[in-house]
DNA sequence: AATTATTGGTATATAATCGGTACAAAGAGG
DNA sequence: CCTCTTTGTACCGATTATATACCAATAATT
């Protein structure tokens, strides 16, 4: 599935993901000792200075603490929000939310948004043209570009929940759900309102932005309501 | 599947396309290293230049960074927005999110809240007026207030994220700082705006409760950005 | 309480790896 | 034909990894 395990050659930044995604993902919980750094060593087939190097990255980043003498222990609290709600909300719910959120997200992204930014955006776009007959590279663009969208506002707040509502969206009954949806014609023509509104944002130009979003969302809940009556 | 199968050659753009994809489904998460050019040569099976050119795009793009000597490494951030920074979202951040969702909320709420949540907002909108001189009152008042107006799109997803947003608004630092904000005018301002909104909400007015849901939180930003220049 | 084992901290010299660059040859497409 | 991309190769300088030894702090054992 992942690029990094062919011949796998752990360099200290691998080991550090590997163990930060042991941490985030709850498998060491806080206070936890991690194995001893000559442990680690064996198990990873690299020397000691590699093993050392990756733990001080997860010190720095405050996923753990080293104590001489003793070891390293995880400090970092594994975040339990209940995101129960989130995940049992339904594919019209969630339109109603993005057509709450995303026409204004448009209007800042006009506001704050950065070249490099504008430049993502432009790439997805192109890469979304390119999957008008692979519904799921299509959806995987697709949802980046509304994210990368979120970025642009600069408002970590936003980013956040757009990120929540994509959690959802990413869900395996939902794509789904979603691609029975997106044939061909769908595609393409979220794609020419994609282009409508990045242009619009390229142009500085927001109330025609958000009023293209709200178009672009018209659409996808006419899709799935249609989708829903079959 | 795909049309790409390994069989077949992979240009530069493809290659970049295929890490963009990966970086942006998250299955590279910043700040992992990317394999070397060398060995992405060898798993594409194209010469080291092709892999150079195809990393050099993702850069530009600031999807990457690369490192001479050291390797590529994925800068560009997917669900990386720890809680603690959105705990940590200041108030103009937090007047952003919610000028994005509150006025659509108010159409929402005309077209599905019930009798009964129209009384309790009533019951609010008086305890408000109550509370002229007591900005404690006032404000948890008037979160309950806004937090029932999501109550009543009946969206659970809007009713979370409310939910999340007051939980931020709640925050110590900043209800010191809100309070400051609420003097006798303003908090009379306010009652007027809400009891505006819940009418035109009664009343089935779906734009006109947004458009003065907007007013309202334009207000409410004005009367921060004015307590922050002092 | 003293001893022993284990753990992290440090230093160092050597080897391996990595990206940067240049250049000539081969292939693809107009 | 020309042009652009890709390929294959070789070498450079910078960075990282390795192997080893010893020190200091903590933990476990006697």
């Amino acid at each position: 599935m992942n690029i990094m395990n062919s011949t796998l050659k752990y360099g200290s930044e691998n080991i550090a993901s590997e163990l930060r995604r042991e941490i985030l993902n709850g498998q060491i919980l806080a206070p936890e000792k991690l194995p001893a750094e000559r442990e680690l060593a064996e198990k990873y087939q690299v020397s000691r200075g590699t093993v050392r190097a990756a733990l001080s990255k997860l010190e720095k980043e405050k996923f753990i603490e080293i104590k001489p003498g003793s070891g390293a222990f995880v400090i970092h609290k594994t975040s339990a929000v209940p995101v129960s709600e989130v995940k049992n909300a339904n594919p019209l719910e969630l339109i109603d939310a993005r057509f709450a959120l995303e026409p204004h997200i448009c209007r800042l992204a006009v506001l704050h948004g950065k070249k490099e930014q504008f430049l993502k955006l432009e790439t997805l776009v192109e890469a979304m043209e390119k999957s008008v007959k692979d519904p799921i590279q299509f959806a995987s663009a697709d949802t980046a570009f509304h994210q990368v969208l979120a970025d642009c506002t600069g408002n970590n707040l936003l980013i956040w929940i757009i990120n929540q509502i994509n959690s959802v969206r990413g869900q395996d009954e939902w794509t789904k759900a979603r691609h029975q949806t997106l044939n061909d014609n769908i595609i393409r023509t979220y794609n020419i309102q994609h282009k409508q509104i990045l242009s619009a944002i390229k142009l500085r130009e927001p109330e025609k932005a958000a009023s293209l979003m709200k178009e672009h969302l018209e659409i996808a809940r006419l899709s799935l309501t249609r989708a829903a009556g079959t």
